[in-house]
DNA sequence: GCCGTTTTCGGCCCGACTGTTTTCAGTCG
């Protein structure tokens, strides 16, 4: 989304943390939040926008309109500047503590004069805590572990990792108990890029005994909370799974709670009460009599509301209920759209695995065609020369025979220079048949450079496909500093698609990017980056940062036939 | 602070669990 909308996003966020510590009114904070989560979540540029058009933001009111125009014309806010004098800097932290929210925070402040982490540390391991009329012993004990997990780090995990744990829970509460249904709900299911805790779902008549062997597994450090249908637990890796067993009856109705986001659920819950009805994770009720309309499916609930099923990965209030009440939500690409993987490596180069192994795995898959992309002579590290690049191109060929039904074809993943050229000469560039081109260095330029270097990239007739376009590593290294709107620009002026790169950490473009990018009208191209066959299952988090970001069949080149994916490289080529 | 096929004022999602409470507030998702 667009920069402008994203800091704004992050200072009326603060407000509100800001005023849930000075204690003023829930649903005056709730506001901010809502204004916050809107406007960061809103694809049209807030300096782009009239007052009217501002106004237009679902949350947003004069209020809100004021603060923004003050902060787009001076790049402050004057009321939040004043607020952030009153409240000591430490004390936005102490909310990031388990157990510990703003009623707390004010009472530690009020009576102890507490202002930050280490302050609240040192009063609780002084047991001053338990002094205060409504914290208790047991109270002080699990702040300290809370500040305990919150020092140590224990962060968001990336969503393969997560993904895996929650398979492997699954699979010991398999072997040990009897239920009607199980699944992973919550971020995973909406397959958000990191993940801090695991929600797992339960439909079972009985539920103490799923609880029972869910806390005596193996891998549990701690039970955080155990009660009669919910239980929190900390694995031995310091992450977080809540259980959670329900009727089997209530089963679409809980999934549709335990999944989320929160923000969607309020906003469905919304919908219900203006219907006068009432949903929650047992299903939607009359509110008057209480009695049951639906609960059964996640269809069903929905269907009930006047609402058509919301893919679990578009469930972020950013628009997608506001959608599906128009009937214009748009139907999310799926992996079975794709026809195949347009950015692939061999153990030629970096790859893991020989080439016939890759083809093998591509093939089994059913991909109609398969793109490899080995690296290029400038990114010396994989020694590659123009002698092994036509080696390969002959030994395609001749591998051809083996795959009748998948078509092979030759490209490369060209360097990206500083100055935005690539390698080798037209000439022996315009020997393959499809060009993917990346950033590998330099990450660290202006916004300015990288976004002059990337659009030299694009308008480079024989580059077809931008990879990673953002170079980031999640956790690990930040993304390139660009003007993606202009990016966005070049790349449908000039016909080349950007790529969404399904590595678990890169997911680059990221979903709101996507997001961005669909709705200018950017051709996309969702890719694996596979170094190794198994690499090929991590699809499924691309297609899932895919739908993340309302991309559909028709914005993803590579769901295209042989034959429109030749034509699209051909025009290109053509054009200049 | 926002919002309106019951409203321009009076609402604002809903339930589980914990802890310090003898009936409920705070926190979480």
């Amino acid at each position: 989304m667009p920069k402008t909308n994203e800091e704004v996003e992050e200072l009326l966020g603060e407000w509100a943390e800001l005023q849930q510590i000075t204690g003023r009114d829930p649903y005056r904070v709730r506001a901010y939040e809502k204004a916050a989560r809107s406007i960061g979540g809103y694809s049209k540029d807030l300096r782009e926008l009239d007052d009217k058009g501002i106004l237009a933001i679902p949350n947003v009111g004069k209020n809100m309109l004021g603060r923004i125009r003050e902060y787009l014309d001076t790049g402050t806010m004057h009321e939040l500047e004043d607020l952030r004098e009153m409240v000591p800097g430490g004390m936005r932290e102490l909310l990031r503590i388990p157990g510990l929210g703003p009623k707390k925070a004010i009472l530690v402040y009020e009576q102890l004069g507490v202002t930050n982490l280490t302050e609240l540390a040192a009063a609780a391991e002084a047991n001053k805590l338990r002094g205060i009329k409504g914290l208790g012993a047991k109270t002080e004990e699990s702040l300290l572990r809370g500040i305990r997990s919150y020092t140590a780090q224990e962060e968001r995990i990336m969503v393969d990792q997560a993904l895996e744990a929650a398979e492997r829970i699954i699979a010991t509460l398999r072997e040990t108990c009897t239920f009607d249904e199980i699944t992973y709900a919550g971020s995973l299911r909406r397959m958000r890029e990191t993940i801090g805790d695991i929600d797992i779902l339960v439909a079972a008549s009985e539920a103490e005994p799923i609880m029972e062997s869910f806390a005596s597994m193996a891998r549990v450090r701690e039970v955080k909370a155990k009660g009669g249908t919910k239980t929190t637990i900390v694995t031995r890796r310091g992450l977080q799974v809540d259980l959670r067993v329900v009727p089997y009856e209530a089963w679409g109705a809980a999934l549709i709670y335990f999944t989320g986001s929160k923000a969607h659920n309020i906003k469905v819950r919304e919908i219900a009460v203006k219907k006068g009805l009432k949903l929650s994770e047992y299903g939607l009720f009359h509110a008057k009599d209480g009695s049951i309309i639906a609960a059964r499916t996640e269809e069903e609930v929905y269907e009930a509301l006047g609402l058509p099923w919301i893919p679990p990965t578009m469930r972020e209030d950013r628009g997608e209920v506001e959608a599906a009440l128009a009937g214009t939500l748009p139907t999310p690409i799926e992996a079975r759209d794709l026809r195949g993987d347009l950015h692939t490596h061999t153990n030629l180069t970096d790859g893991l695995a020989p080439v016939e192994e890759m083809l093998e795995t591509a093939s089994a898959r059913g991909y109609s065609y398969y793109v490899v992309t080995d690296h290029a002579e400038n990114l010396s590290m994989t020694g590659m020369t123009r002698e092994a690049v036509l080696e390969q191109r002959k030994k395609l060929k001749a591998l051809q025979k083996r795959f009748p039904k998948m078509t092979i074809l030759h490209g490369c993943e060209l360097n990206i220079a500083k100055d935005g050229t690539v390698d080798y000469d037209p000439e022996f560039l315009a020997g393959f048949d499809l060009l993917v081109a990346s950033v590998h260095s330099y990450f660290r330029l202006s916004a300015e450079e990288q976004t002059q270097r990337l659009i030299a990239a694009i308008e480079n007739p024989l580059v077809n496909v931008i990879g990673h376009p953002s170079g980031r590593m999640i956790g690990r290294r930040a993304p390139i500093d660009m003007d993606f709107g202009a990016v966005c620009a070049a790349a449908i002026r000039t016909g080349t698609a950007l790529e969404v790169n399904s590595f678990p950490d890169r997911l680059d473009l990221r979903d709101d990017h996507v997001r961005w990018a669909v709705e200018a009208g950017v051709t996309l191209s969702v890719d694996t980056d596979s170094h190794a066959p198994k690499h090929m299952d991590n699809i499924r988090f691309g297609i899932a940062t895919a739908q993340r970001g309302w991309a559909t069949k028709a914005d993803v080149l590579n769901t295209r036939t042989l034959k429109q994916l030749q034509e699209f490289v051909a025009r290109k080529r053509k054009r200049t």
